[in-house]
DNA sequence: CAGCAGCGTTCGATATTGCCGAACGATCCA
DNA sequence: TGGATCGTTCGGCAATATCGAACGCTGCTG
C-alpha cells in the first residue's frame, strides 16, 4: 500500500467517530480524541459540512453525521452485485420459512447486515440492514468466519452476548469445522435469548465465500422440541445454493 | 463560508459521482468528469479505498463504492433525532391506515425518505430508506416545500411522472399555497399511476417544518369513489401532530 | 498476429496547500 | 461575576498534495 492523503484520511476518521458514539461531537472532544490540533480539525470539519457529510447543530454548535452519508450508504445497496442477486431469493425464504431472512458480508472483522427480509405478517420489525453483528455470536458470522481466507479468527474478542456465546477460542474453532464439514452453520440463544438462527455460505464464481444467508427467529418455532427442525436448515441451504448458482452466470 | 480543504472536497465529489451512477467507475472516467489530472485522481481513489468508503473490483480495476458508506448511513438514522422520535407514531400511523408509511426531510431540493413502514400483512416490498422522491410529484415534497423558508421552488425541474404530475410552476405555486392554508397535501397519481399520497408537516420547538409524515396506498383502497376519504388525512395530520408535539418536549 | 489505443499505476520536482498554535469572543457553570 | 471551556479565526511556515509524463498491461482491431 502506498502513500494516503492526510486530510482525507483524518475526514475518514472523523466521520468514524461520529458514526461509533451517538448524538453529537464537539471540535475540543474530536481533537482529543484523534490528538489534533483544534484549528486543523475545524478545518476538515467545515469542508465536511460544506459536503454535506456532517451537520452542525445551530444552538451548540456541535457536530453530527449529515443526510448525505444516508444516500450513499443506500446508493451502496444499489452497487452491492452479491444484494441485488439475491433480494429475490432472500424474499422467497422468508416466505417459505414464515421467518426474518438476512443477507450478510464480512467487512473489518464483522458481519455486515446488507438485506433483511421481515418476518412475514409481523411488522413492528426495525430494519437492520447496515448494522454489525458479532461474528462468534450469529449463525450467518460463523459461516463466514468458516470459510474466511484471512483468517480474522486470533483477533476477535469474544465478547459474551448470553451465557450460551461461545467464548472458548477452542470452543469456536471446533464449532467452526463443524460449519465447515456439514455445510451450514446454527446458533442457539448465542445473541438473544429465546432467539435461534440458521445460515449457509454464499459463493462466487471462483467458489470463494463472498456472503451468507440465513434466518432468524423464535426458539419455540424453529426447534419447539428441543433440535432444530431440520426442514429450515433445508430451506436455508437451497436458497444459499440458488444465489451460488446465480452469481456463477 | 470560509475556505475549505481541496482534497476533501474532490473526494466527496468522486463518492457523488459514484454513486449517482450504477455500476463501477474507472479512474480516467473520473479524471474526464472532473476535470483533473488522472495522477491525481489515483492518489485520493487510493486512500478512499484505504479507509473503506470505495473498493476496487480486482479484475478490471475499476471502483465502486464500499461497504463502510453503508455502516455510516445507518449511523446517521441513529444520530438524526427527527426520525429516532418519530419511529412509534410512524408505526401508528401505518397500523391505524393499514398503507404503508413515509417520513422524509428536504435536503439538497430533493425528499430524502428517512422512514419507512411497510403496509402491514404485506411483505415483499422494497425498503426506500435512503432514497429521493421528487418534491414537486409527492404529497411529502409538497408540504416541505410549502414551508421552505429557502424558497428551492424557482430552481425545480418539473420533470413529469404521469400525465397528472403538475409541470406548471403556476401550477404547483397555487397547490402549495392550498396545502399552506388547509394545513396537509395531497397527491393523486402524479407520481405513479394508481398510487394515492397523503402528507402533513412535522414542527420542531420553534414552529419551523422540519420534516413531513405520510402514507402512501393504491388508489381504489384511499379514494375509491373518487374523493380521498378524509379519514386518511386525519390519520395523518394526527400523527403529524403527535411528532411535533413529542419534538416540543 | 501485430499494432494501437486505452487502461490503472508509478514517480519525482514544484509550489501550492493545508497544518499548526496562539489569540478571540461567546457561552455556560459555579 | 469570575473562570473555564467552547467553537472560530488568522497568518507564517513547510510539509504536503498536486501535476504531467512515462510505464506496463490488457483488449480490441485490422
Amino acid at each position: 500500500m502506498g502513500e494516503t492523503i492526510q486530510s482525507v484520511e483524518r475526514a475518514a476518521a472523523i466521520l468514524r467517530l461520529l458514526a461509533s458514539g451517538p448524538g453529537r461531537l464537539g471540535v475540543a472532544e474530536l481533537a482529543r480524541a484523534l490528538g489534533l490540533p483544534k484549528g486543523t480539525l475545524h478545518g476538515i470539519l467545515r469542508t465536511l459540512v460544506h459536503v454535506g457529510f456532517v451537520e452542525q447543530d445551530g444552538a451548540t454548535g456541535k457536530y453530527r453525521l449529515g443526510a448525505t452519508l444516508l444516500h450513499l450508504g443506500s446508493s451502496y445497496l444499489d452497487v452491492n452485485e452479491l444484494r441485488t442477486r439475491s433480494i429475490n431469493w432472500a424474499d422467497a425464504l422468508a416466505g417459505r420459512s414464515r421467518e426474518s431472512a438476512w443477507i450478510g458480508t464480512l467487512h473489518e472483522g464483522q458481519v455486515l447486515v446488507i438485506h433483511h427480509v421481515f418476518r412475514p405478517d409481523d411488522s413492528m420489525q426495525t430494519l437492520q440492514v447496515g448494522t454489525y453483528l458479532p461474528p462468534h455470536a450469529s449463525a450467518l458470522g460463523k459461516v463466514l468466519l468458516a470459510h474466511d481466507p484471512y483468517g480474522e479468527l486470533p483477533a476477535l474478542p469474544l465478547r459474551p452476548h448470553t451465557k450460551r456465546t461461545i467464548v472458548e477460542p477452542a470452543a469456536l474453532e471446533a464449532e467452526l469445522d463443524l460449519v465447515r464439514t456439514r455445510g451450514w452453520a446454527a446458533e442457539t440463544e448465542e445473541l438473544t435469548e429465546g432467539e435461534v438462527a440458521i445460515a449457509a455460505p454464499i459463493k462466487d464464481s471462483r467458489g470463494i465465500v463472498v456472503g451468507a444467508i440465513g434466518i432468524r427467529g423464535a426458539l419455540e418455532r424453529l426447534a419447539p422440541d428441543g433440535p432444530l427442525h431440520m426442514e429450515y436448515v433445508s430451506y436455508v441451504r437451497d436458497a444459499a445454493r440458488a444465489i451460488t448458482r446465480d452469481l456463477a452466470r
